[in-house]
Parts: structure tokens; sequence; C-alpha cells
DNA sequence: TGAATAGTGTCTTTCAGACAGTATTGG
DNA sequence: CCAATACTGTCTGAAAGACACTATTCA
């Protein structure tokens, strides 16, 4: 009889581990990467009372129909943000990433607008910019990991996706959509290979409208309605 | 009071959702993709007995330290073999797809070497080819989808990284590695664009030996020793 | 007019795709 | 020699890298 047959004979009254969702939530602010972060309350039985975690808690599974919407739903806690690029991350899972017993986390990371990353902000809930792909507070339980592989996924899928799309307002010129790119993979992108690329995307359509500054104006685009990210043939830069 | 510190407010004794692992296999035989899959119980209280489903089970925070541990663990127990390649592929999480209860699973995937696909496998373990992604056997819970997942995965690394190179026997020659190649992504690929890049990937080197056939022998050659799968800058087919 | 940024064109490089051609074995 | 498969070479094309060049605004 194996482990699994035997635990059903007995029934479910096994010990289950603790399940929560967190989230990486990223937007650009102050022309930087930043990653959204809440303090931990300093209740009695808080584990790494007053430190800084990522957004998330318990799967509540009289609220939570599944862990994506479980996961929307602490994002609109903490961002008021209804339906931003979501994607799974990966789960953490062990016997001593939290004090409190054997628990797994299921993480995601979101991909924020500029326009609303401060719209409905909760109150226990800030920004941090990401220096050299991490955060200046030391983050409670394994989150610093979290971060680190939410920071690495982002910057290879730039390398070969369209996902920084999803953090541009609703109209962006190209040279703004550039910055994003070179932004999130710290390095400088060459124009006119980004600019053929984008374009050549079938991901953003020009819209009737121009950037004006104190120079020669940009043309305006917006995201094509609906787009799924777009999976390029070749990386930027063939990474050394 | 956020649900988070009410929660902790009355301690943890709210009701935890199921915790399980499971793996998807996978392995070249008989020159197909192929995935290993168990048939289940058909004792009280079992759901879907009988189906067939993907080796996986309970988390037991008594045994496993962590959830890799306890993927390694189960991957054991069903094949014997004790360090295959093995990725996490995501997190499903639900109130409906387990009727036991509100679950979640950790789901890996791993690539075993055609060699060891059969040394030690369960008795309640069997192979099933997959045929355009798909294996016969109507899967139990949310299994099936998460195969597909997996498949999906597996074919869109392969465009980019070297990973059927875990797929392989300790000895190979480049005709055999294409094989594989064109298996797990059924499609035929160019031969010496593939040789190209293989050789340039630092990724295999030659040993001092051929493999013998009825026409010309081929050089055979090894995975370098603690290899992790290499990236490449480019896809195979710029898939149109 | 000049500064500043937007946008284009041109040349080079890299590497996959196509495919022909050579190499080496057994029968 | 022939069949069969291993392996190499050569040409082409697509897209990136580098970078110069033109365009359009405001001051």
């Amino acid at each position: 009889m194996n482990e699994n047959s035997r635990k059903a004979g007995r029934g479910l009254d096994f010990p289950r581990p603790l399940t929560t969702v967190d989230i990486v939530i990223f937007a650009i602010r102050d022309d930087a990467l930043q990653v959204l972060l809440v303090q931990r309350g300093q209740g009695e039985g808080e584990p790494f009372p007053g430190a800084y975690a990522l957004p998330g808690g318990f799967v509540d599974v009289d609220r939570d129909r599944d862990l994506e919407a479980c996961a929307r739903r602490k994002l609109k806690d903490k961002t008021g943000v209804v339906s931003p690029y979501l994607e799974q991350l990966g789960s953490w899972g062990s016997a001593t990433r939290d004090p409190r017993g054997w628990s797994a986390t299921h993480a995601y990371f979101a991909l924020l607008p500029a326009s609303v990353a401060d719209a409905a902000l909760a109150p226990d809930a800030q920004w941090f910019p990401l220096i050299s792909g991490k955060v200046k507070p030391k983050l409670a339980f394994d989150h610093g990991e979290i971060l680190q592989t939410a920071v690495q996924r982002l910057r290879s899928k730039v390398e070969y996706t369209s996902l920084p799309a999803y953090l541009m307002p609703p109209e962006f010129t190209l040279p703004e959509l550039q910055r994003t790119f070179e932004i999130v993979l710290d390095r400088p992108l060459e124009k006119s290979a980004f600019r053929t690329r984008m374009l050549s995307a079938d991901l953003i359509e020009p819209i009737d409208k121009m950037r004006k500054g104190p120079n020669r104006p940009a043309q305006l685009y917006r995201l094509k309605p609906a787009k799924a990210p777009v999976y390029f043939a070749r990386t930027f830069n063939p990474p050394e």
C-alpha cells in the first residue's frame, strides 16, 4: 500500500501545509523599474513583524475560486487595478520558510501601466525601485528569492517578447516604449532595430495624435486591442 | 483590519487547501515522446477510481523538506531515477479540481534519458505515447490540462534551448540528438544548421568512440558534465 | 539658425535555410 | 561498385548592429 492510498485510507486528516499567494507587482516609476511591497503587521504571532514583504496572503477557500482569482483579489486590494498583465511565476514551499509551519506560496507577477500605478494604492503598500535587480529592505520569508526570480523572468522574457508593452500607459511613443525596454533590460538598445522589430510585430498601431515637446513631435501609438505578448524569433543582443 | 491580520488574529485555525505535487515525466521511447502515467486506486473515497493520472500525491510535511524534495521522492518511487532534469512547471489550484475539497498542486516536469526510463518502473506506472500533444486515456483531475501545458513548455523551450539533451543516453551521436529534437518539435530540422548550433554551444563533447552501423560510422558525443541548459539567441524556424 | 529629439537609410555581420557535394562504412 | 548514412561547404536571405543621415519642432 503506497503512501497516498494509506493517506486516503485514513481519510484526509493528515497535516496540511499553509497555502498562500504572493504577487510581484512591477511598474515603471521615475524612470526606474519598481516593485510594490507592503509592511507586515506587528501583531501577536506575526512572523517578520514590521518587515517588508510581497503583497499576498492566505488562500481563502470560501472566497477564492482558484489561485488566479486569489491573486487578482489581492492585486485589487493593494492597487485597485482589476486586469493588468498577470502571469504565474512559480511556487515556493518548504518546512522552514514560514515559522508558523510547513507552507507553500504560489507566486505571480503583474505588470502595471505607469498611469494606474498610483491611483488607488493601499495605505500599507509602497513602491521600491530595483537597484541592480534588488530592493533596499531585506524582505520577509523567502520573498527576496521570489523577487529575484521575478526580475530574472521579466528580463529574460523581455529579450524575446513584447512584455514591456504592458508597462506603458494607453498612449505612448516609440522612444518611450524603447526607454521602457531599456529600463527593464538595464542596457541601451539600438534605435532602428528596435523600431523595425516593434513595427513589424503587429503589436501596436499609430493613433491620430502626436506627442508635442520642445523638439520634433513623436507619433503616438497604442497597444492593439486584446494583444497577447508577441514572441520574437531572436533575442535582442546575443547575450555575450 | 485586513483579511490576513484577521486570520492571524484567530490563529491559524482556518481551513487549508489540500497540497499535492504532480510530475510530468517525459522520455523518448520507440521513437516517440512518451509520458509516464499511473492508474489510480479503486479504494473507498478515491476520486477518479481506475483513471490514469500523473504521478504525484500529497505533500508529506514530515518527510518532505520542500516541494522539490517531494517531487524527487515521488519521481524516485515511480522510476527509480534519482537526478534527472527536473523543472517546476507551475501550480494549479481551485475549489473544484479535486472532489475532496479545495486543492492546489505544484506541477513539475522531468526529462529522463531513454536508457533509464524502464529500469525500475513502479508496477502501477505505464508509459503512454503523445499523439499530437495528447495522450489516449482521459486523465483524472485537471491532469490533461497540466500535461498540455508541459508539452507546450517543452516544445517552446526546445526552440531555443538544449533541453532535449537531457533525454539522451550517456553516449549519443549528433544525428540521434537531432532525431530527439525532431520528435519533440514534431517537425524536421535542417542538418547543417543543427550541427553548427549544437557544436558551437559548448554543450557536448566528442568521445573517443564511434557508433558503428551498416554505413558510415558516426562520432559519439556526451553531455559536458554539469551543463545547465543552453539558451540560443534565435529559435530554430522563425515560427511563421 | 541651432539644439534636441524623431525617424530613415545603408552597410555589415551573423546565422539559419536550402541543398549540393564529399566521406566512410558494410555488403 | 553501390547503398546508406555521416558530415562539410557554399550560396542566399532575414534580421540585428552600427552609425550616418534627414526631418521637424521650439526657442
